[in-house]
DNA sequence: TTTGTATATTGCAATATTACGATTAATAAT
DNA sequence: ATTATTAATCGTAATATTGCAATATACAAA
């Protein structure tokens, strides 16, 4: 199969995995966390950058851009793809929300 | 290909995705909602609250016991699952890291 | 208009993931 | 000993993901 049984799951826990999955492969966090360092960049330097080929990255920044985390402004013939804030806020609220389940919570084994 | 080049990226990249990846399917995110939940569980009882077959339930356990984030006790003929909290707080750590990366920058777009 | 530069898209091969039926292993109950 | 119960493993089909070469697109510069 290797289809997700999407339909089972509550949205909260879909959009969980599908924002998880963003931040699943080396690729993508290396690219946010370069666009976190320099603040603004363009995909040109990604690719110098991280080491995979041009249509790689490319497709990497769509999936990114997809999910709402990114957004690109064309500038001439490059584009300026940089963290977007209120989108990536949000996530991280979901974020915790889930990661911080733990907390008074007691151990049972 | 299909295949990650993980050589290229960082122990901390390659770490972090591994993490995000186990996120990454709403099954593995209701699992760990239901042992948060209950404090202890047996597998039986996911297979029940989940929806998917024992089988499938089953392998997603086995990913998560292998990354750290649960562990399982035998309890006669069942087996008690519950959550790992030293490494899950590990992994929280990491993901904070990473999540909070936007605090302290500026909007360039 | 031609040439160069930067990014996106297409097509495809290789590998990974998801899901489950069938089976196995291990213990409990009778 | 036999049977029932629970969970792991095996095998396999279907789909998804990763990565890149080739190509297309879009704009800038000459």
């Amino acid at each position: 199969m290797g289809l997700i049984k999407s339909e089972i799951f509550t949205d909260e826990q879909n959009e969980l995995a599908l924002f998880a999955k963003a931040f699943g492969h080396p690729a993508r966090v290396a690219i946010l966390q370069h666009l976190f360092k320099i603040n603004s960049c363009v995909c040109g330097d990604l690719v110098h950058e991280i080491g995979l080929a041009q249509p790689t990255i490319s497709q990497h920044l769509k999936e990114l851009k997809n999910l709402g985390l990114i957004k690109g402004n064309i500038e001439g013939t490059s584009v300026c793809y940089c963290i977007d804030s209120k989108n990536w806020s949000g996530m991280k609220e979901t974020m915790f929300e889930f990661l911080n389940q733990d907390t008074a919570k007691e151990n049972c084994c």
